[in-house]
DNA sequence: GCTGACGGGG
């Protein structure tokens, strides 16, 4: 690792940074300010660190920090950052690094500053081709502007005479799924072959996600055959979309042994194939075949992750299977992304009702050390 | 990484 590297791993990696001891009095309060001063400082250390040109290619960092900014809710920050890079012109008449700011403003949600710089473009010498008008139809969809994407993708076009390509195609398409306009979605692939464009993979897979999540299962199966036709090779996304279908409709079988079917098809199932199917056992109130489930994950070399357990750990809860729930929160408690707060009160909560009162206190003492301070974990008194 | 587009869940 150069020094630069390792700076930058220190400085911005993601990993949960370790808190000092804090006093019990005034403990959030303090964690807030402490969460703060860190991001604080994390907006300094970015905006030197932009000074050198290595750094400002860093599009995993520039994405990680304005990410935690904005979740944070330290937009100001983010446009601070953000607006910091207009100074580097050698970057910033380049359209890839412009259409970067533009693609993280919306990640951010803040479409209108998104457009503001799209709207500079011509000032900063920049040249406006598809590929930002891409990153602004991506940031309108980003901030959830849904209902605006389709006017501002005529208006580009219109304006700037830019011919859309695939990209800007399957971000309207995104659009209109999100909207549930689904039969706005299917005419704009209308649009694109009359237009000479062929719809791809990410065309497919962004419409079957649309229909078979919002369960729309026949229009989905309808579209897996359109892509067929087409000559699209599904991957593990298009495979997870038709699970959803076939979960919602209640089709454990046929699920079971899609999944089955993956490897070969040259498709191997991933953490979201089994979250799928464990969430549709949870759903048909299946102890047997969730235990079943869980145990295959060692089998494959695919660890459950934050929403695995965040459907199987209250699941069993309700199931009256508190040992096991127990076992699982303290094996995974110091691995904060993998439980959140929510969770783990569902369990102490429920341990609480059937007064295991020691365990309960356990997972709340646990939960305290490791940090547990956006969500209140405590032990409710009995009464 | 020559920088723009699928990944949702309780």
């Amino acid at each position: 690792m150069s020094s630069l590297s390792r700076l930058l791993h220190r400085t911005f990696s993601t990993s949960p940074s370790k808190t000092p001891p804090q006093p019990n009095t005034m403990e959030s309060l303090s964690a807030a300010l402490y969460k703060e001063r860190n991001l604080r400082t994390l907006v300094d250390k970015f905006k030197s660190s932009s000074d050198n040109p290595r750094f400002r290619t860093k599009t995993a960092i520039y994405d990680s920090t304005v990410r935690r900014l904005a979740s944070a809710k330290k937009f100001r920050w983010v446009k601070e950052i953000l607006e910091h890079q207009k100074q580097y012109h050698h970057d910033i008449s380049k359209e890839g690094f412009t259409a970067r700011l533009i693609s993280l403003y919306g990640k951010s949600g803040m479409f209108e500053q998104a457009h503001k710089v799209f709207d500079e473009m011509p000032d900063l010498k920049c040249d406006r081709t598809v590929k930002s008008v891409n990153a602004l139809l991506g940031a309108c969809v980003n901030s959830k502007k849904f209902h605006k994407v389709d006017m501002l993708f005529r208006e580009l076009q219109e304006k700037l005479g830019v011919k859309p390509d695939v990209i800007s195609y399957n971000t309207v398409i995104k659009a209109f799924c999100a909207m549930g306009s689904f039969d706005s979605a299917l005419s704009i692939v209308d649009e694109m072959e009359k237009k000479d464009v062929e719809p791809d993979l990410i065309t497919f897979n962004t419409l079957l996600d649309g229909f078979y999540w919002k369960g729309r299962f026949v229009d989905g199966e309808k579209i897996w055959r359109k892509m067929e036709k087409s000559n699209v090779v599904p991957d593990i996304r298009s495979y997870n979309a038709k699970l959803v279908g076939l979960v919602s409709e209640k089709k454990m079988i046929e699920a079971v042994e899609l999944v089955g079917e993956l490897g070969s098809k040259g498709v191997e199932p991933d953490v979201q194939s089994y979250n799928a199917l464990i969430r549709g056992y949870c759903k048909d109130g299946n102890l047997e075949e969730v235990k079943r489930w869980y145990g295959e994950w060692e089998k494959y070399d695919c660890a459950p992750d934050r929403a695995t357990f965040a459907t199987l750990i209250p699941f069993l809860c309700e199931k009256d299977e508190l040992d096991w729930a127990f076992e699982l929160c303290k094996g995974v408690i110091t691995r904060r992304r993998l439980v959140d707060g929510a969770v783990l009160q569902v369990v102490i909560d429920a341990l609480v009702k059937e007064s295991k009162i020691e365990e309960a206190k356990k997972l709340a003492e646990m939960g305290k050390s490791n940090n547990y301070t956006r969500y209140k974990v405590k032990v409710p008194s009995q009464d």
